[in-house]
DNA sequence: GCACCTCGAGTTCA
DNA sequence: CTCGAGGTGC
C-alpha cells in the first residue's frame, strides 16, 4: 500500500489492460487482429512495468497474471457445481438414426404430438475436458472432468492459456466447459526441440495436451502454447437453442469454434459427419467426431438424463483408426479372484500414437466367435483411443497348419496342481484351489490399493518385496512393520523403508467403512456395493449381525450378493483376518439411513415438483430407502403431491393413502419429521 | 420372463 | 473400454 497511485498512471493502466484484453478478444473470438505482435508485446511490457511500481494495481485479470509464480504442492480436488456427463458414443448411420427414432419417440410420447426436433453437429476435438467457472466474469476455477463429480483443479495452468478468457465481457457469474488442446504443429515443435536434446517424442497432442494441464508447474503450460474451444454454458445459462448458446459463448468472449451446424434432420446431421470425416485431417487439431444434440433447451430437458449422459446428445465418432498385426502367442492371466483371461500377444504395432504388443481376447467364447489361432493376422483398433481391441481375423493371411484355440486346462501358478475350471452358465474360467499363495498376494495388491486401503507408495512391488521376505504374511502385518525391518531389503533404503512406514501408519487412521469392505475381497463387493452396506448398517458391527434378509432388502442388493456378503461374515477364517486387522486401524463409521421414516415404505409420484425434476425425486426416495411404485394402491404408504397432482391424488383419497406435499416428502427423505 | 441398467473385474501404454 | 452377471422394473 503506501504509495498513492497518480491518475494519469492509472488512467493509462486502466487503458493498457482494456486494449490487451480487447486484442486478445478480437483475436481468439472474431479471428481479427489489429495489433502486430511487436505493438502487443510491447504494451504488456508497458503494463508490467506500471504494475512493478505500483503492485496494488494488480488484479486477477491483468495479462500479467497469466503466468503464475510458484509450482503447487499438489492438486486440489474440486466438486464439480454441474454434474460432468460423459456423451454416448455412435459408430454408425444406423446407430444415429436409432439414436434419432428414441428421441423423437421420447419426446412425441411426453409431450403427446408429433415433435421433430432439429439438431446443432459440433466436431469433437480430441483433447481434455475443461469446466471454467466465473464469478461476476472474473475467471475463479478451471477443472478437470475427473470421474463428472470431482475434478483436479489446474487453475494455475488453465490461466496461460491465451484463448481463456480471464474477465468476460459481461460481470455474469457462469460456468462453462469445453475442450483444451495441442495444435499439431505445436506438437511438432516440442518434438523437433526434444529429438535435439536426445528426447523421445511424444506420440499425440492429446495426451501432451493432458499431460501439460496436469503439471504442477504453470511454466510448462505457459511455453507449450495450449489453445481451446468452448462448447457449453452449463450454469449462468438462459438462451433457449444450443445455437443460441453457441453465440452466447462468443457474446462473453469465449473462443467457440466456427465448424459447427444447425441441421433440420438427421440426414443434414449425417452429411455433416460424411463431410467433416473428409476433412478432419486438415485441420490443426484432432478431430475424432462430431457431437450431435438437440437444438430446442425445451426438448433438451424433456429428453432428460440417464445415470451416464444426456438422452438429447451422442457423440458420433469417425471410425478408429485400424492396423493388422500378427498373433504370436495366447497367454492366460489370473486375476484376483481366480478368473483366468486369455491375452493375445502380438507383434509389437503402431496405432493410434503408441505401440501396442498386446490385447485382451476376454474369454473363451470370444475367442471362438473370432477364431483367433496363433499365427493369425488380425485387425486391431482401439476402443476408445485406448484400449487395444482384436476386431477380426484376416483368415485370408492364415498360415496353413494352424489349430483352432483349446483353452488349457490348467494354468501355472494357480495354486494346487493349477487346475482351472469353466461353471457351467458362466463365461469365465476360474482357479479351481481358491486359496493359493498366488490369490493371497493378488487379494494384498488389493487392499493397499487406491479403491481401498489406499497405502500410497505400497503396490505390488512392495507388497511381493515384503511377502517374499517374510515380512508379512497378511494384511494385518503391515501395520507393525518398522524401519528397521524394511531398510535390510534389497533397494530399500532409509528414506524409502521411512516413506512406506509413514504411509502405513497415515493410512490406518480413519477408514472409511466403505472402503475397508471394498479391501476385504468380498465376492461382488466393489466401491457401490460397499457404500451401501456402509450407509444401511453405518458400523461394521451391525453388518456382522446383519441377516441374509436384511442384507438382501437393501435397494441394489439382490440374493446373490447377499449371500456372498453373509456368508464371508460367517466364515471363521475370515472373521480372523478381519479381527486381526481391526485390531490396527480405526474404522470411520458410515451415517446410517435406517432411520428415515421412508425406510421400507412405497411411496407414489404425482405432480411436478418444482425445483427437482422426476428422476432426482426418485433417487431421493430411494436414498431414503423407499420404494417407489407406478401407480396407487392399497399397498402404497404415502403419495407424494406436487403442484398439479394427476387423478393419482384423487385415488389416494379414496382408499385413504395419505397424501404429503414435496416439503414433507424432503424433511421425511432427510431423515426428520 | 425379459429388457434394461448398474456394478465389478480385468484390460493397455507412456 | 468391454465383458458378463446381478438387480430392478415392467
Amino acid at each position: 500500500m503506501g504509495n498513492t497511485i497518480p491518475e494519469n498512471v492509472r488512467i493509462r493502466y486502466e487503458k493498457l489492460k482494456k486494449t490487451v484484453a480487447h486484442h486478445r478478444y478480437l483475436y481468439h473470438v472474431e479471428n481479427t487482429q489489429t495489433l502486430s505482435d511487436e505493438a502487443l508485446d510491447s504494451l504488456k511490457h508497458e503494463l508490467a512495468e506500471i504494475e512493478r511500481a505500483y503492485p496494488s494495481l494488480i488484479t486477477p485479470d491483468s495479462p500479467t497474471q497469466r503466468v503464475a509464480g510458484a509450482p503447487l504442492e499438489q492438486f486440489q480436488k474440486v466438486t464439480h457445481v454441474v454434474p460432468q456427463w460423459s456423451l454416448n458414443d455412435a459408430f454408425t448411420k444406423e446407430e444415429l438414426r436409432e439414436f434419432h427414432d428414441r428421441v423423437t419417440r421420447v419426446l412425441s410420447d411426453e409431450l403427446g404430438r408429433a415433435v421433430s426436433p432439429t439438431y446443432t453437429c459440433e466436431l469433437k476435438i480430441d483433447g481434455l475436458h475443461i469446466v471454467l467457472t466465473y464469478t461476476e466474469g472474473l475467471l475463479t476455477t478451471a477443472a478437470t472432468r475427473g470421474d463428472g463429480k470431482v475434478g483436479e483443479d489446474v487453475t494455475h495452468n488453465i490461466r496461460t492459456i491465451e484463448s481463456v478468457p480471464l474477465r468476460l465481457q459481461e460481470p455474469v457469474d457462469c460456468v462453462a466447459e469445453g475442450e483444451v488442446w495441442l495444435s499439431k504443429e505445436q506438437l511438432e515443435v516440442i518434438n523437433a526441440a526434444r529429438t535435439k536434446n536426445g528426447e523421445a517424442p511424444y506420440a499425440n497432442p492429446r495426451n501432451l495436451a493432458a499431460g501439460t494441464v496436469r503439471q504442477l508447474d504453470p511454466k510448462v503450460a505457459a511455453e507449450r502454447k495450449l489453445d481451446t474451444f468452448m462448447y457449453d454454458l452449463s450454469r449462468g445459462n438462459t438462451t433457449d437453442t444450443q445455437v443460441d448458446e453457441l453465440e452466447r459463448l462468443k457474446t462473453l468472449g469465449f473462443k467457440v469454434s466456427g465448424h459447427w451446424r444447425h441441421c433440420n434432420d438427421i440426414e443434414e446431421v449425417l452429411a455433416f459427419w460424411e463431410e467433416w470425416h473428409e476433412r478432419k485431417d486438415h485441420e490443426d487439431y484432432q478431430i475424432d467426431g462430431v457431437v450431435v444434440k438437440v437444438n430446442e433447451r425445451t426438448y433438451q430437458e424433456t429428453l432428460g438424463y440417464t445415470g451416464k449422459g444426456p438422452r438429447f446428445a451422442i457423440a458420433l465418432k469417425f471410425p478408429a483408426e485400424q492396423a493388422t498385426t500378427v498373433v504370436e502367442d495366447i497367454q492366460l492371466q489370473v486375476g484376483r479372484t481366480g478368473v483366468v483371461t486369455p491375452v493375445a500377444h502380438l507383434r509389437p504395432t503402431l496405432i493410434a500414437g503408441s505401440t501396442v504388443s498386446r490385447a485382451t481376447l476376454h474369454n473363451e467364447d470370444q475367442i471362438n466367435r473370432l477364431d483367433v489361432r496363433i499365427g493369425d493376422t488380425v485387425v486391431l483398433q482401439k476402443a476408445g483411443d485406448i484400449i487395444p481391441e482384436v476386431v477380426e481375423v484376416v483368415t485370408e493371411l492364415r498360415p496353413k497348419n494352424t489349430r483352432r484355440y483349446h483353452f488349457p486346462k490348467t494354468v501355472d501358478g494357480c495354486g494346487g496342481d493349477g487346475a482351472i475350471e469353466r461353471v457351467p452358465g458362466e463365461a469365465a474360467y476360474r482357479c479351481v484351489v481358491r486359496e493359493s499363495d498366488f490369490l493371497h498376494r493378488q487379494r494384498l495388491y488389493h487392499f493397499v490399493s487406491k479403491g481401498a486401503l489406499n497405502i500410497d507408495g505400497v503396490g505390488p512391488r512392495i507388497i511381493d518385496l515384503l511377502l517374499d521376505h517374510q515380512l508379512i504374511q497378511d494384511a494385518a502385518d503391515l501395520f507393525t512393520l518398522e524401519v528397521g525391518d524394511l531398510v535390510d531389503l534389497p533397494g530399500v533404503q532409509e528414506k524409502a523403508a521411512l516413506n512406506i512406514v509413514n504411509a502405513i501408519q497415515h493410512a490406518k487412521e480413519h477408514v472409511p467403512l466403505y472402503r475397508l469392505l471394498v479391501g476385504l475381497s468380498i465376492e461382488h463387493v466393489g466401491e457401490e456395493t460397499a457404500l451401501l452396506l456402509a450407509q444401511r448398517f453405518g458400523t461394521l458391527d451391525a453388518l456382522r449381525r446383519a441377516d441374509r434378509g436384511t442384507i438382501a432388502a437393501i435397494h441394489g442388493i439382490g440374493e446373490a450378493v447377499a449371500t456372498a456378503v453373509y456368508e464371508w461374515f460367517h466364515d471363521q477364517k475370515q472373521q480372523r483376518t478381519l479381527d486381526a486387522i481391526l485390531a490396527h486401524i480405526t474404522v470411520e463409521e458410515a451415517a446410517s439411513h435406517t432411520e428415515t421414516p421412508l425406510a421400507g415404505k412405497t411411496i407414489v409420484l404425482t405432480g411436478s415438483l418444482d425445483g427437482m425434476t422426476r428422476d432426482e425425486a426418485k433417487a431421493c426416495a430411494r436414498q431414503a430407502g423407499a420404494q417407489i411404485a407406478s401407480s396407487v394402491s392399497k399397498k402404497t404408504d404415502f403419495v407424494v403431491a406436487g403442484a398439479d397432482p394427476g387423478s393419482k391424488a384423487d385415488k389416494a383419497a379414496e382408499l385413504g393413502v395419505p397424501v404429503i406435499d414435496k416439503e414433507a416428502f424432503l424433511r421425511m427423505a432427510s431423515g426428520s419429521g
